[in-house]
DNA sequence: ACTGAATTGTACCCTTGGCTACATTAGTCT
DNA sequence: AGACTAATGTAGCCAAGGGTACAATTCAGT
């Protein structure tokens, strides 16, 4: 109709043409939403472990609400991706890396949820909403989180 | 090893059993990530009938970051879903629909970068941020975020 | 030691959302 | 009008993450 204006558009307030950047955002999104779920496995992991002294497939399955040939496949990449080791018929075990991405999703986590819980957000929605929200904050996001609840703490 | 004791475990707090609770938020977290995508078009697509007067599949693959058969492949789910309409070798619309949910998601978006900029987040990682934490907020979420930003507005 | 139930593993199918390569249509300019 | 370019569409490939159905193994209880 028109022609294609798209490449001589500019950002009104930066005079910077917006598609780069917008498409940058959009592909660290993505990039996100594909670790989100190993995230989940691997905090998971770590929970079963703390609770029962070991991770079952099984027990991983109900948790995550899906199927047992589902959560093998999704444990299967965990291996490949050196986060997690098992042996046939035998338990889940995180590896050195596996722990470490748990303990830092894990406390990513409890601030995500304390920060909601202080912003008056009901206890279960909390939980839910900071299971979806916390593998798209950044580390700033975090940091001003904590800044906030530092800040709560403080002026009581 | 030790057995079964997952269908005895008990949550320490509430004596209610965790699995099912979690595998229901866990339900909620895919079933939001399966939408995000739908609503980050359709968000995008309603941004380029505002700036542009339509909305082309080369520009919103560009602002995507996504290469245009991949854009054209979402657009004909969009078609499906009731969301967007389109006829060969013409631009793409907006159903009823599809400007109703364009609406909510960007009053949702503006809210989310607004809340996080009030809290001392950068511009850029604010926008980025928001950009994949928005689709897992719940109504009580944004609530929450509409109350402090209200809260500091008039506390100036 | 055996049997039956539970757990784990495997095979195969589906959809989504990426990609490349190629075909077709529309738009523009001489 | 014709030719070139840009945009759109189509085909086919791949990996991830969901599912069912069935096979194999382990575990518990007699």
């Amino acid at each position: 109709m028109t022609g294609n204006l798209s490449e001589t558009r500019v950002d009104a307030t930066t005079d910077m043409p917006e598609e780069p950047t917008q498409a940058l955002r959009f592909g660290r999104a993505r990039t996100a939403r594909s670790s989100a779920l190993q995230e989940d496995y691997v905090e998971l992991i770590a929970d079963l472990m703390a609770a029962h002294g070991e991770a079952r497939a099984t027990d991983i399955a109900k948790r995550m609400g899906v199927t047992h040939p589902t959560a093998l496949k999704s444990i299967t990449r965990l291996k490949r991706e050196g986060l997690v080791t098992s042996r046939p018929y035998r338990g889940i075990f995180l590896t050195e890396a596996g722990q470490e991405l748990a303990q830092r999703v894990r406390a990513r986590h409890r601030l995500m949820v304390e920060f909601l819980l202080a912003l008056g957000v009901p206890a279960e929605a909390a939980e839910a909403d900071a299971e979806g929200m916390e593998h798209y904050a950044s580390e700033a996001t975090l940091a001003a989180f904590g800044r906030f609840l530092g800040r709560l703490r403080r002026d009581i």
